[in-house]
DNA sequence: AGCAAACAGGACTTCACAAGTCCGATTAGG
DNA sequence: CCTAATCGGACTTGTGAAGTCCTGTTTGCT
């Protein structure tokens, strides 16, 4: 269905979730993932899945030991939803012979579209690497209802727009 | 992965040979899943089953009866790839929360990200509509490699290019 | 120093979708 | 009218994602 994995639904909703402003600045933007999980609603060890390979992927930081957690690297402007979705599932590849690709095309006869979709692969990659998460956060809550400094992505959107 | 199904990678291939010359003009384009099952290396059952697919699309038109066959609806400069996934794999839809998508998100306190993924919708959907088959045919088999009126996608091209 | 909190890494179970296969319905030709 | 070749839909199988859990390591607090 050219879907991508729920992970990757999931570690944009945490990003967006992980920008927002906390109430005490102590924590200097530090949260830690049953944190993140009660903001979102997603399931924690769903979260520490995704955080973990955010982290991985350096996206993220982690802060281990007692009141650690994971604090963004960049800010939302500068991650891509390409950036996202390389660091949950891996390089982009649509079909199985692009270079990146684990297994490079097993069928040889069937492979005359070697090459071809390299071309879909590109576009693919630049239409996503052209999008930003902050642009995502900017389509999600229309204009109108969105005060000033209120934490968009806490409110129970879903109800309010639908 | 964010990847295609293989039955898409295999639709392209299809219909790039079914737009091939035929030996006998008498044919008039009309293909059967056997013939193409043999010039693709594709397993004949998935040829047919990919071809129902593009049939029910009314991306090719098939006779049915004693030497029927399947026949190319539109030049390959009018399809686009988008049009091939969608007529294979259904409509595109990258989340969960997308119009067109069956069950229109679960968990509701996870769904901050409703809309947002609509705007990578639309431009993936505008990335692969910008493909054309004829693109992706230009896109194989370098200048070089193609001699006029040969058949490309015959050649084991993958053993050629690397 | 000991305890609690939180991340890191891996393995495991479950389950849904894709991949591939088959048989019946339909139609054109002899 | 019969035969043959094809399309059409339904079925079975297998792979990969999704989600969960456990153990080990690190750090701050008491």
């Amino acid at each position: 269905m050219l879907r991508l994995s729920k992970l990757t639904d999931y570690a944009v909703v945490v990003l967006l979730a992980m920008a927002e402003r906390v109430p005490e600045p102590a924590s200097a933007g530090v949260r830690t993932s049953p944190c993140l999980a009660g903001a979102t609603g997603v399931p924690e060890p769903t979260v520490a899945k995704v955080l973990k390979a955010l982290s991985a992927a350096g996206l993220v930081a982690s802060l281990r030991g007692a009141r650690g957690g994971y604090r963004l690297m960049r800010p939302l402007e500068e991650i891509s939803v390409a950036d996202v979705v390389t660091a949950v599932d891996g390089p982009i590849a649509l079909a199985a012979c692009i270079e990146g690709a684990a297994s490079p095309c097993e069928v040889h006869h069937s492979c005359a579209a070697k090459g071809q979709w390299q071309l879909v692969n590109d576009a693919v990659c630049a239409a996503l690497g052209a999008i930003s998460l902050a642009d995502m956060r900017e389509a999600a809550v229309p204009p109108l209802l969105r005060p000033s400094g209120r934490p968009v992505t806490s409110l129970p959107f879903s109800q309010i727009a639908e």
